[in-house]
DNA sequence: AGTCTAGATTGACCTGTGTCATTCGAGGCG
DNA sequence: CGCCTCGAATGACACAGGTCAATCTAGACT
């Protein structure tokens, strides 16, 4: 019943929480078997989206952050003046719209990247949940943490690196993170399109087909289409935590 | 005993927090009278650091999240690969550390960037505190979640502006955040050096001083050495909001 | 199968911003 | 006071990556 050598991204999904694959994510929240159950009734599992839907709205009111539990999502936000920036990526296992948790309004829109599956968890009246299950805050305090974090390692990314370094520190961002969920770390098919890397690392189109191709003469990745599979991951290391900065060093 | 137009670093500190005039920041935590005195026997308050000198080290065991009272604190982080990273500016009423709460370590590191002084919010028994003082929770996970937005808004300056935006959005950025507090919004000092300008906004200082002097001769700003006088706001912020993309437009 | 369209690739060319090198100015100190 | 150092400003030049334009590819639909 499994799919090849590709992450496959419709599975079938299963009924109860603690079978759900993802239990990092989402169990710290229930430590004991009456939470388990109190989460089970909470969450709203297995919401389907089709590619292109939104599963929120940037400045619609703030309800629930999503897990996902198969397909991907990008998040992205409008500016005043009408750039639209993607955000961020959310593989199977991460969690989405931690950066809205405690405001009124959804701070960015997330969308479907392909028919996907998501968690949805309830954080509406996140007070009352904090105090009945007691690891919950502080699981949450950890993600929060973990986004800012990341978001900080965006920004030294796009403030230091050129786009080979980008281009390579993605991949193996995504390379690590479907190896975290046990799908091939080596092998996977990219969920989002060329224009959404581009956007995302703040580059050209034309630059991320242009680096792609030439990672690939250097027989560090090989892509047949957005089939992508890693064949040197060292290479790319290398690659993608050069040792000086941008300029003045580049092979 | 207030200085003349620029705003005054090194100020007399009071003695209790409600009388602090960073309200807003510390205060939403100790909402009755008996808080308040918790409070204040829990903050470590007016802590003096010279310019240059470390607030808190990355890597180090986190303890703290600290408020400026005057002066101001540059973050930043180091690289595996070795690179500096300016990550932030923190101007006096504004919170220093938050991407750290609820994990071990200080995710950054903290300098003072002139004469300034710090209260020290002991953090490390989080989760007892939360339970103690029922805002405070709901209050830090607001800081939380404005410190991953303020950072995204980052990496959308970093994706999408040239560099005459990003300096006209960092100095409308200042003049806010010092108007907030009831400094000057249209004349401060900048208490950071051309070069921690130009690595936060990922651009070579000389290109820093090519496009201040830019902006000055273009009658917006004006600048003696660090002081700063903002002529043209409107005009700044039609910079700063270029409706259109880096490169396909200018001027 | 044939058509359509969105996404991806590739080449030619251009420009914003980085690098290098030099000069200038201001604050700290013997 | 002059020396020293660090930060800032400015000019000459180089190049990474953007823009424009054309072509190719692969699903989606009739």
């Amino acid at each position: 019943m499994e799919e090849t050598i590709f992450a496959k991204t419709q599975t079938t999904f299963r009924t109860s929480c603690d079978q759900c694959g993802l239990s990092s994510v989402c169990l710290p929240i229930a430590v004991d078997p009456e939470d388990l159950y109190r989460l089970e009734t909470a969450v709203n599992r297995g919401q389907k989206f089709n590619r292109g839907e939104l599963v929120f709205k940037q400045r619609d009111r703030f309800k629930s952050c999503f897990v996902v539990q198969g397909g991907a999502v990008k998040t992205f936000i409008v500016t005043e003046d009408g750039e639209k920036q993607v955000t961020g990526f959310y593989l199977p296992g991460e969690m989405v719209a931690l950066d809205s948790i405690n405001t009124d309004y959804y701070s960015c829109s997330a969308e479907a990247l392909e028919r996907s599956s998501l968690c949805e968890i309830p954080l509406d009246r996140f007070a009352e949940h904090t105090l009945r299950i007691p690891g919950l805050q502080h699981h949450f305090f950890q993600l929060m943490s973990q986004e800012i974090q990341k978001s900080q390692r965006m920004t030294v990314l796009l403030n230091r690196k050129t786009a080979d370094e980008r281009l390579a520190t993605f991949l193996l961002s995504l390379s690590k993170r479907f190896g975290r969920r046990h799908m091939s770390a080596t092998q996977f098919r990219l969920p989002m399109t060329r224009n959404d890397i581009a956007n995302h690392l703040g580059l050209a189109v034309e630059t991320v087909s242009r680096v792609l191709t030439r990672l690939q003469k250097q027989k560090l990745v090989q892509f047949q289409g957005r089939y992508c599979t890693l064949t040197d991951v060292n290479g790319l290391t290398n690659i993608a935590h050069a040792v000086n900065s941008p300029y003045e060093c580049r092979g």
